[in-house]
This record gives structure tokens, C-alpha cells and sequence, in this order.
DNA sequence: TTGTATGCGTTATCAC
DNA sequence: GTGATAACGCATACAA
């Protein structure tokens, strides 16, 4: 194995000389640079990841990692449960990763972020790309030098970020296309739900998705109807109108519940649909949906890999920071897998 | 962070002593010991996992994975791949992978794998569980202290091995019958297609988990037709019987291709099916299924992580070896996804 | 601009 | 039995 100190020898210099030169600090005499750069290409140098990473300790790096936990997004929960896990990973490395996880409506609040942000000096962040905006004002209004982010779940793809991890919302809403084109023969006739509240534009990606794949692809199928749960309406009204729309269109046989907040809405579904051949599609696959998928009352979910979103970014921003790696690529898209009741 | 100098320091003894104690290595004072083990759990002792890495690079490991190369078993190529990207990443640390890549007959052949256990020495090996029985005698007859094995692929629970790595056969089975079941609304007439050699019975496990499903959840599916070709058989007989059980059998709707060798069997069930609605369900994702699961020839294939089956078991004796991590389970289940068209 | 010394946590080798 | 010490590969503070 090819070492800084290989290369120093045989270029003739020292150590700090090589380590300038590979990790561009300080000026070195262009000969030298030349002589080091060459031989390092031609030996085929590697940094050792285990030398990095017991170097690492001393630069006691910190990362913020900001997350909602709301009992309507069950979701992160499972989010949060990767990223503690790679948090403790990292502590080996010196690493101290801080939580701040509050409810949502306090994140959309910018004195919060903007308190967050200002009180704690981090050597970079994790966040949700959903609050792309008002971290980037919040970072600019305390006035710190920029750090490195990376955006989880969502993306904002304008926005000055080293890297996104989470789903391809539209390659989600294909692949739920797919999966209802197999359970009716190429001929479902589809009711979508979702909770809509404005900030979530994975919802807009799934069904152009969606609507793209029948377009392309499955020429008897269609979306019959809709029910969208805005911001304003009431839960309970919510799913009267879902049992309404189930009702009026007797020839829905495949239900999407894109983002449906609360799981029991399956129950007044099926109330609503007694001796008919609805199979239900979802997305995810929290706590809630385990057992109805496994009881056959959710026919199929569409998974992302929740832990790798939040684990992920933790581990590409030490890679970045400590091991001065840059990320491979810019996005990182998750898996997206079917869940059936065999493989729940 | 609590690190061995602190053990030695608290305890009053030396960092050699403390290492002695807690890797069981020479003989030590035992009150000296009892206080080192208290302080230790006292604090919580975890083992850097980067100081060991460094330090590892003394005991020059050596790995042996032995694998088939057969163009009948592509699926090894996956397994291969991911096996060397692991290797690559464990040379950094000084450890050695050795790759014995041969066809499938030879590695049955006693001599063949006697001659390559005598003359390699390795401080631990991966081997395909079906060569469980070979690879012991081989071992014992060349009087080589035992190391520790992991197998890959497929298990011999009775073996000496100190874990697997691999599908759960009959839980693929079940699987299969899920999509089955989803594809036809629970109606499935199956027509089976498959090679069985003899040593591969992964084909029986399969089978049995896709019956139990069959007769525990879906009353109105029947397997209607078997084409197993067995070693003696020709090829081109196969293909025949095969087109032959499909026109024989209107009624079939789904052919549940476990392990069927040669994918170009899909044109011919084709050819044979003309007009009809017949769904193919495989396992596995070589390079010829990747296409025909794009295009639709295949409805739906049931994957088993190949790389992860390779990459694993390297990982798990390195931390073993190196790290003095002992495996946290025995059977490492590869996760069984579902890809269609929208997600392969 | 360059070289040297030291430390990160663990392990192996000596000398006692 | 035990303790001191020198690697392992890299980063950095300091000296030249």
C-alpha cells in the first residue's frame, strides 16, 4: 500500500510538503508540486481512510441535524432513527452530531430557525429541503460563514446545497402506476388521496408521475377522482368525502393514498366498500401500515429507505469534513421498493 | 471518548496490560484484571474502531472467497462484483482477499478444492454453502487448524460455519406466491419452470414456501403444471416440454420461472402463448432479465441483494479478525425486493 | 517555503 | 506477569 511517506521519500521531500500538496494548503514550490503530483498518480495513492479517521478526532467536528417530529409524520421517526444510528457511528471519530427537532409549524416560524441557527456554530447541516428558504435567510441574517448542507427527503434544486438524499417523487409515482397496472391488468380505475398542505410538493411529483406512466404506457387506465385535504378542512369531513367519492364511482378498483396523514382512514374505506374489489396503494411504511399491509387491507406500499436518508447525509458530510472526500455525486436517490405482505 | 490510556491510568497498570485483559491475550495478575474488566464496564469501553483499523494492518490477513464462474449461473457475477469492491476496501487495512473463480463441476471434483485449501494458507474463508461437505473433508484431509468460514448463498444449518449470508428460500417462495396472488386477483393458475441439478435446493425451499403460502392464504390459486429439467436432459427437449405445458394448460396465468438457466426460454413461452394472458414471474436480475423486466416479457422478478452476498461475509470476518467483533447474528438474511418495469 | 515533532487509539515486541 | 516503546497513516503546530 502506497503511503504519504512513499511518496515523500521518493520525491524527495518531506511529509508536510506531500501533504500540502495533496490537500492544497499553503504554498509549495511548483517543481516540487509537480514532482509530488506525478508520483502520487503514478503509485496510485489512496489515502487510508483508518489514518483519516484517527487524525479526525482532533478536529472536533460538530453537525446540526434538523428534523420534525410530529405525530402526523410518522415518517421521521424512522428518518431520525438512521441518523442516530450513524450519529453514534461518528462519535468514534470525534464527531458530536446535535439534534433540533421540533414540530413544523414551528420550523416554518423563522425566529426558530433563525435561533437555532445563531446559537450554534456547526461545521455543517442536515436539513429537510422543504425548509431550504428559510435556512438560507436564517443563516444569512446572524451573519456566519457558509458551511456545507445537505438537503434529506426533499430537494429544492436551486438552492446552495452539496448534495440531496431522498426519493425521485416522479419515479415514486411511476412505479405506483406500475404496481396498479399489475394488479388490474392494465386497466385501473384510480381514486387518489392525499393530504396536500402546500409545502409537501412531493405530491404534485408523484401524480405527474403517475398521470405520465398511464399516459405513456397503459392506455386503459385512468385517475377517476381525487380527495385532497387541504390545510383548512377537517379530518372528519375529509373522510366523509373519501367514503363519498368511493361511493359515487363504483368502478374505482385501486385506491393511491399518496400522503394520506392518518392511516385509519383504510377502516372508513373499506366501511365504504364492502363486497367490492378495491386494492389499496400507499407510500412508506410506518408503524401504523405494518399490520395492514400484512393483513392484506393495504395491498402494496412503495418504500424510500427513510434510515439511509437520514444516515446518509451525516455520513457524506463527515466524508467531506474529516476525510476530504467530495460527495460522488449530487443526487442520491433512495430506493424505491414494493412492499407486499410477504415481505413486509 | 474513553480510550484504553484511560483504563491504564485509572486502573494504575499499563496499556499493555489493560489490552491483555480485555483481548484475553497472556496471563495477568487476576485482581489487576478484575479491576481493569470493573473500570472498563465502569465506563463504557468501546473499542475505536479507527485505532484497530491502523493497527490491524500488522496481522496481514488473508481471506479466501471461492466462487463459481459458470455462464449458466450469471447471478455470480453480481455476488463477484460486490465481493471485490469489499476486498478493494479491505486492502486498506492490510488484508489480503484471494478469489478461487472456477466452474461448477471442478469445484465438486474432491481434488480440485483439496488442492486449493492445502496450498493456501488463510486466516479465514467464504465459500458457497453447497460445497459445505467438500470443503470440510478438504480441510481435514490437509490437516490445517480450522479457521473460521462463512457461506454464502445458500446455508447447511448443520455445518461448522460461523454464519450465513444468503436468501431465505422458502420466504422467496411465499413472496412469489404474494405476486402471484396480486397479479390475479387471487386466482392464479401457475405453470412452474426451473432447473434443478440436484445440488441446488434452493429450488425445493422455494417451492415449499410458495405451496404453504398457496394453502394458507389463497384457496382459489392451484400450481397446475411442473417442467423441471434435470441434468440429462437436452436443452431444446426442455423448451419443448415447456411451450408443450403451456398449451396443454389454457388455464395457466402465471408462470413462475424459479430457476430456469437459460432466459431465452421467455421467447419461447412467448411464442407459445400468443393471444393469451400469461404473466412471468422470475427470480433474480442477471443482465439478460434486466431488459426483458423493462420491456414487460417479464411481469415481475424477486431479487436477493447478489452483492450484498458477496460483500457481507468479507465484512464480517475482517471485523472479526481485525476488530475482535464476533457477528451479531448467524443468518444474515438478504432482503427479497419485488422490481417491475418502473423500478429495475 | 520546507522539514520535524507530536498525537490520534490500538497492538506487537521487547526487556525486565 | 508487567511496563515501556515503537509502529500503523495522517494532520498539524511549530521550528527553521
Amino acid at each position: 500500500m502506497v503511503t504519504i511517506k512513499e511518496i515523500a521519500d521518493r520525491a524527495g521531500v518531506s511529509r508536510g510538503t506531500v501533504d500540502r500538496v495533496l490537500n492544497n494548503r499553503g504554498k509549495v514550490n511548483p517543481e516540487k508540486e509537480e514532482r509530488v503530483r506525478r508520483i502520487a498518480q503514478e503509485l496510485g495513492y489512496k489515502p487510508n481512510v483508518a489514518g483519516k479517521g484517527l487524525a479526525a478526532r482532533k478536529k472536533h467536528l460538530k453537525l446540526g441535524f434538523i428534523c420534525v417530529d410530529d405525530e402526523f409524520a410518522p415518517f421521521f421517526t424512522d428518518v431520525l432513527k438512521g441518523a442516530e444510528k450513524q450519529a453514534e457511528e461518528l462519535r468514534q471519530y470525534g464527531v458530536e452530531v446535535l439534534f433540533f427537532i421540533t414540530r413544523i409549524e414551528e420550523l416554518m416560524d423563522e425566529e426558530c430557525l433563525e435561533r437555532i441557527v445563531s446559537e450554534n456554530a456547526m461545521d455543517g447541516w442536515v436539513i429537510n429541503g422543504v425548509l431550504s428558504e428559510h435556512f438560507t435567510r436564517a443563516m444569512k441574517s446572524c451573519g456566519r460563514e457558509p458551511v456545507p448542507v445537505i438537503f434529506y427527503n426533499m430537494d429544492e434544486p436551486g438552492a446552495d446545497r452539496m448534495a440531496y438524499v431522498g426519493c425521485d417523487y416522479e419515479k415514486s409515482g411511476r412505479l405506483a402506476a406500475g404496481v396498479a397496472a399489475l394488479m388490474t391488468d392494465g386497466k385501473a380505475r384510480v381514486g387518489v388521496v392525499s393530504v396536500d398542505d402546500g409545502t409537501i410538493s412531493s405530491f404534485k411529483a408523484r401524480m405527474e408521475g403517475f398521470h405520465m406512466e398511464i399516459s405513456e404506457r397503459y392506455p386503459e387506465m385512468s385517475v377517476v377522482s381525487q380527495q385532497v385535504m387541504t390545510r383548512e378542512k377537517d379530518q372528519f369531513d375529509f373522510f366523509v368525502a373519501v367514503q363519498g367519492m368511493v361511493e359515487c364511482h363504483p368502478e374505482i378498483n385501486i385506491l393511491y393514498l399518496v400522503n394520506p396523514g392518518d392511516y385509519s382512514i383504510c377502516q372508513a374505506i373499506r366501511k365504504a366498500s364492502t363486497g367490492r374489489d378495491i386494492k389499496i396503494i400507499s407510500n412508506d411504511l410506518v408503524e401504523k401500515q405494518r399490520q395492514m399491509v400484512k393483513d392484506g387491507v393495504i395491498a402494496a406500499t412503495i418504500c424510500q429507505e427513510p434510515e439511509k436518508q437520514g444516515a446518509l447525509p451525516l455520513e457524506l458530510l463527515f466524508n467531506y469534513l474529516a476525510l476530504g472526500m467530495e460527495p460522488m455525486k449530487e443526487y442520491y436517490f433512495t430506493e424505491l421498493s414494493i412492499r407486499i405482505s410477504q415481505n413486509v
